[in-house]
DNA sequence: TTGTAAGCGTTATCAG
DNA sequence: CTGATAACGCTTACAA
């Protein structure tokens, strides 16, 4: 005999939406009920079919993550592993499981929100800022899914966790100043990412108040790598060449651009060099990186907060919560060896 | 009114379990009220709901990856992030969903095995071989929960894919001894995982086969990270002090000994260096890190496949698959720069 | 405070 | 080939 519901209420001596009532909290249950009810349970080790229970109560207790790209190009680096590990931990603590939603093609978000719309499969989502289906998007709002934004997307009113983009380039900007760099070049990741354009702004603020020139020759927003490769070695060897670079992505990209620094002979801190993500490898890189450093827990944590709030039908004290990113400073960008 | 196979059945005139046995190709249904269902399917857009579907067929259409590190060990290092996506994609062909199974704390795996079979979160899981836990595992097969291994797990029959690491360690060796170095230190990982043991004997047998010597001394199990890097610097620096270590792990493992290494002033290819575990970012890292490079995308594969005939309750041609490592090197094993 | 009964949206059985 | 009808195991009104 499979052991459910109403096998215990019948070893119990009671109804099954007695059973149901203990096991779900609910009050207005005698407490010599509850306690006979319980003990079955315990002897038993009685856990009520997690389906069923998703069936009836039309919550799946499933927290879908969707990260909107290829796996090639975001998984293999190291920012999403951070996160897709902190929120499974921080949901779980909520009794959700996580269900890791990713496209087999880059952007081919269809069959991801066909699950999620017509077919049921999550309560929610956290999705990344990389998603820019405004479509789909107001879907979600529409059928009432609640869902978080790792990452703001401008063009939509949404719930998101953040860290402030701009503020983080132009410390990161102002830090190469500092150094005593002239001719920053920003070497910024898919512009369509609302990410890069906040950290150009902010690079650019940065520039601006410190009076230097702000070139259209020093911005190279990225197109594909071979383009990435060719440019970035023509910005640091052409007639006026740049000496640092501000790079707006990690993980592969920043490779690729390290790469094509090596290229030219040259080498940072030679070439002042900063990038965003950071990650214990930088420290052994050759030289070690500087790098933006996301308060990744913190942030896995607000997301989940905040979904589990909507989840409950609760208000979220903010509809955007930022963080202050941190420079972390190594040999790439320290022209002044104190 | 909410869209379910009841009024898809309303519109189309027909009774719901014909429009099921539609839905899902069964035989014996009439070319015309087949074409006649699937019209009204296609205009209305429906789709099943996976919940209730899941409850009647008593499928969940979810697969469980079982990662039994603490998210701090594991999925930093990105060695699981790559069989993470590239698991997810693969099981998605089969209509499957990935559903990531994290433990609070290291080892802590009884809140996921009562999921798993007390509450029949999943259809099936894969597990990395780093679970050692037998009773859990064998509950696995009483209950027939069907599961395939990432890695092999020594005293325990079951389906698995691992690389043959003993082979892999012992080709590391090799190229070691080729380089000229003739006293080589194994830095395993943590003994009781079976893969670092195998790499050991792996070791082991390379150092033999060319007649070195083999010494306790030269044999660093891992204890923890603070006698790590004593013992590693004692190793390079001792009276007899090794030329060369094989690291049998990779991630924040390999970059703990590579500063230990570094601590002493020595520095590969000064003092050989091999890992396990092969990423994009080891070109860079200060020298260029020689690894041992799994096949990460077939073994996804292969255990999905595996995992999915399972499901279908057909037998996979083999137990355990084995795929052969490939070592890529790079400086820090070349002592002869030729 | 407890129990009855009606769902939840499918699939499966079996008769027609 | 098609359609009632009964599961599936739980939650939730509502009645007692």
């Amino acid at each position: 005999m499979k052991l459910t519901i109403n096998e215990i209420a019948r070893l119990a001596n009671v109804s099954k939406s007695t059973v149901s009532k203990v096991l779900n909290n609910y009050p207005g249950i005698n407490k010599n009920t509850r306690e006979k009810v319980l003990k079955i349970v315990k002897e038993t080790q009685y856990e009520p079919n997690i389906i069923a229970r998703a069936l009836s109560s039309k919550k799946t207790g499933n927290i879908g993550l969707l990260i909107p790209h290829s796996p090639e190009h975001t998984i293999s680096g190291a920012y999403w592993t951070t996160f897709i590990s902190r929120i499974t931990i921080e949901l779980s603590a909520h009794d959700y499981n996580l269900l890791l939603l990713l496209p087999h093609e880059e952007g081919k978000l269809e069959d991801i929100f066909r699950l999620v719309l017509k077919r049921g499969i999550v309560d929610g989502l956290i999705i990344g800022s990389e998603c820019l289906d405004r479509h789909w998007l107001s879907e979600l709002k529409n059928n009432n899914i609640p869902f978080v934004m790792l990452g703001k997307n401008p063009d939509f009113t949404h719930y998101s966790v953040d860290i402030d983009n701009e503020d983080a380039a132009c410390k990161a900007t102002e830090h190469l100043i500092e150094q005593g760099y002239r001719r920053i070049a920003l070497i910024a990741g898919p512009i369509n990412f609302y990410y890069n354009s906040e950290r150009a702004k902010g690079y650019r603020k940065a520039i601006t108040t410190h009076s230097l020139e702000y070139s259209r020759e020093l911005y190279l927003p990225y197109d594909n790598y071979q383009r990435l490769r060719e440019e970035v070695e023509s910005i640091i060897t052409g007639a006026a060449p740049a000496d640092a670079l501000l790079v707006t992505a990690g993980g592969d990209f920043m490779l690729e651009v390290l790469d094509s620094i090596k290229k030219t002979g040259r080498k940072p801190p030679q070439t002042g060099f900063v990038s965003f993500d950071d990650y214990r490898y930088l420290d052994h890189i050759n030289p070690p990186v500087s790098a933006v450093s996301q308060p990744m827990v913190e942030m896995s944590k607000a997301s989940v907060d905040i979904l589990v709030k909507l989840l409950k039908k609760q208000e979220p004290e903010e509809k955007e919560v930022f963080f202050k990113a941190k420079l972390n400073i190594r040999k790439s960008s320290l022209k002044n060896r104190n």
